[in-house]
DNA sequence: CATGACTGTCAGTGCTGACTGTCAATCGTC
DNA sequence: GACGATTGACAGTCAGCACTGACAGTCATG
């Protein structure tokens, strides 16, 4: 299965080109370095794809993460405004996290590859929708107040997204020295007092 | 007043040097583009910091940003909750956007001068503080609920520093169609209803 | 004018890093 | 065993970049 082995070559060296990237940023990796984290030779590396710069841009085609926030909203909803949110605060940080590493190195170096900002973008514009249309069908059913629900939603995501940015670094968690989890409860405690009528 | 020159060229190199790293990263940019930025010789460079390293790090020592939040409580704050969060939330985000290029870099590169992170940091801790004595002392006058006031602190916080990563870049204030200015200004309302009592 | 502080030009060094070419070895398939 | 596909070891090219040395020019000060 020779096929299956190429994958796997391919893969591992993408792999090895975001976990180097993201901590070191592009210019700080070499090509020695990720193909030695891949257990290949360079030479291997530029067979495959070339350049370093296709390396990382297969590597962000075939590591996209956007469309994962759909299943969110499919099912899982009770109604309860309160479960709601934290659920929906769980599963936005288990996606963050899960694809942290590619988030860090289109933040850094998002103007170096085209179409990495764009990509990124389609996600957070897609929870907003959902979240609008969540807080719009509750207060219909008269559960949380009238407010700007796009605004209320962006500060809901603003709010998560800070929490993510500053627990990206494992070594971060002692700066304001709550756990994400923690955090995640308390906020949507006050959230949802601020919305209930 | 050769002494009033010198301080101006290193001046020049070092906001050159933060510009440019802070834009493309430490590896992205060149002595010679640093050098070029500010209007001089790369030679004048080297002449007065050595190395691209100490370049970076005198940057860093002369621009420190710390401290400057201290003035947000001196005064200021009437006791209205809604009319105080929203000062502080504004003093933050002015005091962020000032040192946006220092701060992305110390995002970025932290990892390779030491002391970086740390002075970075001593700026949320003391927010932090003053946040939670400022609930704390509201809590007294019966103006907002019980609650953690470190955790109340500190997802307050982290909304913010979310908010700012967010339009840290100016062309990404499209991304969610929500200007900062009525970010602020609806995420304030919500939280003084939230802690209301 | 002499001096000292500062700067630019130019040429150059040494190293690193992206990338290539050649050849041999491995390994699964027919 | 022949073959194709994949890979590694090795040597090497070439450009870019941090950094240096030598020399001359400028300019304010005494």
């Amino acid at each position: 299965m020779e096929n299956r082995d190429v994958m796997n070559n391919k893969d591992k060296l993408m792999q090895a080109a975001i976990d180097l990237i993201a901590e070191r940023g592009y210019h700080g990796v070499t090509t020695q370095e990720i193909a030695a984290a891949a257990g290949l030779s360079e030479k291997t590396l530029f067979r495959h794809f070339g350049s370093k710069q296709n390396l990382l841009e297969s590597a962000f085609d075939r590591y996209h993460y956007a469309a994962e926030m759909n299943d969110l909203f499919q099912g899982g909803l009770n109604g309860d405004v309160y479960e709601d949110l934290l659920r929906i605060s769980r599963t936005y940080h288990e996606i963050m996290f899960r694809n942290r590493k590619m988030i860090k190195i289109s933040i850094a170096e998002g103007h170096h590859l085209p179409g990495f900002r764009e990509r990124t973008h389609q996600h957070p514009q897609q929870l907003k929708k959902l979240l609008i249309d969540y807080f719009t069908e509750m207060e219909k059913r008269g559960k949380v107040i009238h407010t700007d629900h796009e605004q209320t939603a962006v500060s809901f995501m603003l709010m998560h997204f800070g929490a993510f940015m500053n627990y990206i670094d494992a070594t971060d968690t002692t700066v304001l020295n709550v756990s994400l989890e923690q955090m995640i409860q308390h906020s949507v405690q006050l959230w949802t007092r601020a919305l209930s009528p």
